[in-house]
DNA sequence: ACTTGACCTTGCCATAATTGTAAGGTCTAA
DNA sequence: TTAGACCTTACAATTATGGCAAGGTCAAGT
């Protein structure tokens, strides 16, 4: 905890991403190339993992590969107006909502269709029914 | 709209389900293979678009093709249970649900951090100072 | 030294649903 | 006969993540 000196394997745990990810994320160019042992092991510094819990709790709030680039690239910088982050963040809280009404558009429907539906052994089903109505 | 016969595009107009993806579900066997014209075109009849229609609505509901196909499976079944479908679909809902309260968590965190945030021209941000706590 | 086990490397495959692209064959109407 | 619309297959890309395989490396115990 107190070396300046990751691996892979510890990175990923102090990170909370898995080694397999941070492998990936360096591969898309969301991290910049790991220097590397004479082995050929990558290292991290401390300031390495402290960019990666950066990308975890960015990805834990849901943004995506290209807005979490973007989110380190304002967090590199020093003279960002935070009236960029805000945004970001606003237009994602936006797409977060377009997705949770779809979710309940389709589970308000699919609740209304099992409250119709006896449930029994009986073969009659208005679930089913619905999803054949040509509509 | 009265012929018993389609071609592909036809299908896809009447069902709502690209053309694009008729074959793929045919490829991955959720449909089964199209009967073809003597030169290769896929032919579908009005069982066959009506099956479609199914599918799409199964898909709308945001059941996976697994699913679908096993929706299927009993509403071709004269002598299926109506439990079985009752459960699949409230199985479905607590799917959705828990899908629905993740989004909603990343939501509410999100807000929170927006709402601290003075989104003007200086570099304050407590949005990406959270992001970067090591927590 | 030598072996063992844990860990690292790269590379490829798979997921889920959908779209795009490319190269080529077919149908229809002018 | 030709143009344009539509069909065919095959392959790639998307998004984020996991799995596997074959092989190199490191550290600890014998």
């Amino acid at each position: 905890m107190q070396s300046d000196i990751y691996n892979i394997g510890q990175a990923a745990k102090a990170s909370g991403i898995s080694a397999k990810m941070i492998r990936h994320y360096e591969e898309v160019g969301l991290l910049p190339a790991a220097s590397r042992t004479f082995s050929g092991y990558r290292t991290y510094s401390h300031q390495d993992v402290h960019m990666l819990r950066f990308i975890r709790h960015s990805r834990d709030l849901g943004f995506s590969i290209k807005q979490i680039s973007d989110l380190l690239s304002l967090w590199r910088d020093r003279n960002r107006p935070s009236s960029k982050v805000k945004q970001m963040a606003s237009e994602h809280i936006e797409m977060l909502n377009q997705k949770i009404q779809e979710l309940i558009t389709m589970k308000s429907e699919l609740t209304r269709l099992v409250s119709c539906c006896h449930g029994d052994e009986r073969p009659d089903c208005p679930i089913l029914d619905e999803l054949a109505q040509d509509k």
